[in-house]
DNA sequence: TCTTGATTTGACCAACTGGTCAAACGAACG
DNA sequence: CGTTCGTTTGACCAGTTGGTCAAATCAAGA
């Protein structure tokens, strides 16, 4: 509706060339840390040439956190309520630290506007991230109900789950200098494994 | 030792000013987020005189930081290999839910640095916290051993505390968007006593 | 009161940054 | 070959920012 999708071939492989810049720059200084030049440099051109596909900084990264939206509640948008309860969960953990190991940038390009209070995103955050958390807390209270799992309040055990995944992500340096340098992500999947299926057994 | 400690009573209170407007200022924008003219603002003085008091922006982030790592681990110090083992970590995660509480501004300036890849406490990270960190691994590993609570990665434990502690001060905005503006803290404390208390049962 | 040293600030500067613009370049097509 | 239109960029600009400096102010002791 907004935006009439760019015609051009150069054009599509431009603005993505952009936006995989962008998503460089942003996720490592934060919106206000980054510059153009530093973006343009990322991407290849010259700055004029950046401002030729993006009418601005801001549009690069909003362009970016909205694209992101979309795609990073999938894991959640998927758990199924006639699934297993205790594995649609795990597999949420699952799918989640996967993406912190797989998409880093696009896990601390999130946590930089949460930080800084999310000026960008924050009705998103009270419309439709609040819908589908509080639609998918009402069917993990539906599973302890039913006694399938554990019960344990739902928006926490959702936070929780957002919390140890990114932390591998956002705090990545931290992880690695405290293990030496090793890769967290095998041991993390276990410790994940163990401490929700204690959790969540009746 | 470094810091021969300021000697008239004004130029400690200028300097406790300014540094509490520091704190106020950089846990909001992040370092180049921030400018000396909204930390002066802040403070209550003139940029010139701040610069009287600091020798450049950097030297005021700096020693918060220095002065934040100093205190940020004394919960986790505080954790005694002669006490009960499961009382003293549900001692440790209280505590630290209690700091993401009570300082979330210490909270959220120490998240902007690591995020950006910790440059300037790269060192610290990597030394002292490591090797509180890992000693502290050790008690833990022992209470295992010994078969005084469950068998869990130690490091990874200790992760997790930090990550779901920190998570309600450094994603408030999101959590209280999701709750619809309520005060996460109560319920939050009980489900990590609740996650904890079955993790680490034997 | 006068002197001295600490404190405070208005004015200023150089570097940087987001953004503009006119001109140049390039490719497809007649 | 020449026109046209999409693409690219060097040069430039105004606002911001970290930091300087000399002058002014203040407080306390002689």
């Amino acid at each position: 509706m907004s935006i009439p999708a760019p015609r051009t071939r150069i054009q599509e492989k431009n603005r993505t060339t952009i936006l995989e810049a962008g998503l460089d720059v942003f996720s490592k200084f934060g919106f206000r840390g980054s510059t153009l030049d530093q973006i343009a440099d990322a991407a290849g051109m010259s700055k004029p040439n950046l401002l030729y596909y993006f009418a601005s900084k801001e549009a690069i990264h909003t362009e970016l956190l909205q694209g992101l939206l979309e795609t990073w509640l999938d894991p959640l948008r998927d758990m199924q309520a006639d699934g297993d309860p205790v594995t649609e969960i795990l597999n949420y953990v699952r799918r989640k630290l996967w993406m912190a190991r797989d998409f880093p940038r696009e896990s601390r390009l999130f946590a930089n506007e949460i930080l800084q209070g999310a000026p960008r995103i924050q009705d998103d955050l009270q419309g439709d991230l609040k819908k589908l958390v509080d639609a998918k807390a009402e069917v993990i209270r539906g599973w302890s109900a039913d006694g399938k799992i554990a019960a344990v309040d739902p928006h926490h055990l959702i936070f929780s789950i957002w919390a140890l995944t990114q932390h591998y992500a956002d705090f990545d340096v931290q992880v690695r200098a405290v293990l030496g340098g090793a890769d967290p992500f095998p041991g993390a999947q276990s410790y994940l494994e163990q401490l929700f299926g204690q959790l969540l057994r009746v």
